[in-house]
DNA sequence: CAATATCCATCGTGGGCAGG
DNA sequence: CCTGCCCACGATGGATATTG
């Protein structure tokens, strides 16, 4: 039927965990007001550089169990909201990794198989890119198998980004220096290591993209020459935080559509913004308030 | 000695899956 | 289909190690 349907499952699946709940009211009226109510499509783009503020606003100050295991899990969802809020009408579309959402084909060239053990680096952001004509199924029964084959047979016309989302910026950056290595790495045919499974591999698709999007939630000022900043800089897809950009340091969010997604636009993105405001009609299914 | 890098313990959360 | 169990994931900040 159309992508629209696509993210408005992906948003489904974010907006229905408690940890949104709990953030939704105060990030919509933090949203609301720095986009005139979502009507402002220059503003929408540059929330980009605010997520950081707006995230900070459901920081508790407590230190519980809770909010430690909620933040990381609260930052993707925002992330994931604002993507999916820019690529509305686009041809790509943002969502947590799961089997219900994730093209089966998709998790196959992500897994890596270490030995016996298959690994990839679940849990994070994925954006998908169809090409233009994609022969979306429709909803209802059985779409999920049906995506499947379409996604197969049009694989190598397919772009694939993988966000790694992390809330603070430090040692754990290591993550996705390491996981980006895997993915462009080549294996000797002799090791029992294996890029894909099941004939899919990252490296037939049409591109493939490897980024690091963090709030940080670090107070300290961060150089060019810190060991965390050294490690994303070059991922292939490039490091990312929710200000505006930092020469050297990291791209605003904003950046991310031109940078890594931009055959998924048929316009500049601002104007993409404003045809899905404008043309209204669902575009923003389960992304707006 | 100062600055930077690395290590570490901790447990709520939600997806996957088995069993009813 | 629904319920409940299992378990990988992720942030924090002080302690410790390294560098110069």
């Amino acid at each position: 039927m159309s992508i629209e349907e696509h993210r408005a499952k992906a948003m489904k699946a974010i907006v229905s965990t408690t940890t949104w709940a709990a953030c939704w009211p105060l990030w919509k009226k933090e949203i609301l007001l720095r986009t005139d109510g979502l009507t402002n499509a220059a503003r929408i783009y540059h929330l980009g550089s605010q997520l950081r503020e707006i995230f900070f606003k459901t920081t508790t100050g407590a230190r519980t169990q809770s909010a430690v295991s909620g933040a990381g899990m609260a930052w993707e969802c925002l992330v994931c909201w604002y993507l999916n809020l820019v690529l509305s009408g686009t041809r790509g579309v943002a969502m947590r990794q799961s089997r219900q959402l994730v093209p089966t084909c998709l998790l196959d060239a992500t897994t890596m198989t270490y030995g016996s053990y298959q690994t990839n680096t679940e849990s994070d952001l994925c954006v998908i890119v169809y090409p233009a004509g994609f022969p979306y199924p429709g909803a209802g029964r059985g779409y999920k198998a049906a995506l499947d084959v379409a996604v197969a047979k049009a694989f190598g016309d397919i772009e694939l980004g993988i966000v790694q989302c992390k809330a603070n910026w430090n040692d754990n950056a290591q993550i996705p220096m390491l996981w980006d290595m895997v993915y462009r790495a080549s294996f000797d045919k002799g090791t029992n290591i294996k890029l894909g499974r099941n004939g899919y591999s990252v490296k037939h698709l049409k591109a493939f993209t490897y980024s690091f999007v963090t709030t940080p939630t670090q107070k300290s000022a961060f150089k060019s020459t810190s060991m965390p900043v050294k490690r994303t800089n070059n991922l292939s897809g490039g490091n990312f935080w929710g200000q505006p950009t930092s020469s050297g340091v990291a791209l605003s969010v904003s950046e991310i559509f031109v940078r890594n997604f931009g055959s998924a636009f048929d316009s500049d993105v601002v104007t993409s913004i404003e045809k899905a405001i404008v043309v209204k009609n669902g575009l923003f299914a389960g992304v707006g308030p």
